[in-house]
DNA sequence: TTAGGTGCAAAGGCTTTGCACCCAA
DNA sequence: TTGGGTGCAAAGCCTTTGCACCTAA
């Protein structure tokens, strides 16, 4: 198991950013928490967190590729990418919003073959399912 | 070609709702539009439409199926999910910003089969895959 | 030492809510 | 007729910005 941590301070120096406490902060807390939301991340980090470093450090994180952010269910999540973080999808529940990680290695390498077959160099995909979770579908459709 | 708006109009009514202008209006302007974001159709409907209204209807076509959101470059895009729309994907080069079309029948099938393998009835999903285009791969590794 | 980063507060925008009026069923 | 839907305005949130202070290098 690679240290993470240590990968991401890595980048900083490498990129000329300064490895600070408010960046480790949210690095390690996004490792611990998987997708969470901006609001999320202050709450469980009140006493010790600041809304504009978030957002700053957040903003910084998306030009670096350590994160990447998408909308579920119309609210917004914060994610690491690929590179810190195991890679998987996400099916979201229409009805109760509930998200559930998928994994779909032989499709996504049809994927990349398809579009190099076009021309283009893949560096990353997303792929997002929507639907009924089979509890809804159930509970809606008996 | 299924009249789209006459497919609508049933849903709402099957569901319940009632078919008003508001909706109408939202949905015949996606039709036409593609993905915009909540601001660009406020823009473009100034005179005829509200805020509030739209916001309410996002909601519900989110409810019902009818729209997904996504994020492009950190910015909010509302647009008809496959069953109103003419189904297809996006690849963006993250050089040029180019985003070129695609469409990929056999991966969405896998992909379709192995989500409701799981139990999840599939009502959309949302390939994006991101690297660089032809022409870009071309220009910067010549 | 010092340039980048942080924390606080205030501003800026987008989204939601309350309420009276309207209209589709 | 009448309950859901709309439009307006105001409130609420989330996100960004300005600025003085702090700290990693």
């Amino acid at each position: 198991m690679i240290d993470m941590t240590a990968k991401f301070h890595s980048l900083l120096r490498d990129t000329g950013r300064s490895v600070t406490r408010s960046r480790t902060l949210l690095f390690e807390y996004l490792q611990a928490s998987g997708a969470v939301s901006p609001k999320q991340f202050m709450d469980d980090n009140a006493k010790i967190a600041d809304r504009a470093s978030l957002y700053r450090s957040l903003l910084l994180f998306r030009e670096l590729g350590v994160v990447e952010e998408r909308l579920t269910g119309g609210k917004k999540l914060i994610e690491l990418t690929d590179s810190y973080d195991v890679h998987h999808h996400h099916f979201t529940c229409t009805h109760c919003g509930r998200t559930v990680a998928i994994t779909m290695p032989k499709i996504e390498a049809a994927l990349v073959t398809l579009c190099e077959r076009e021309g283009f160099e893949v560096q990353g995909h997303m792929i997002e399912v929507s639907g009924l979770c089979d509890q809804c579908a159930k509970n809606i459709k008996p």
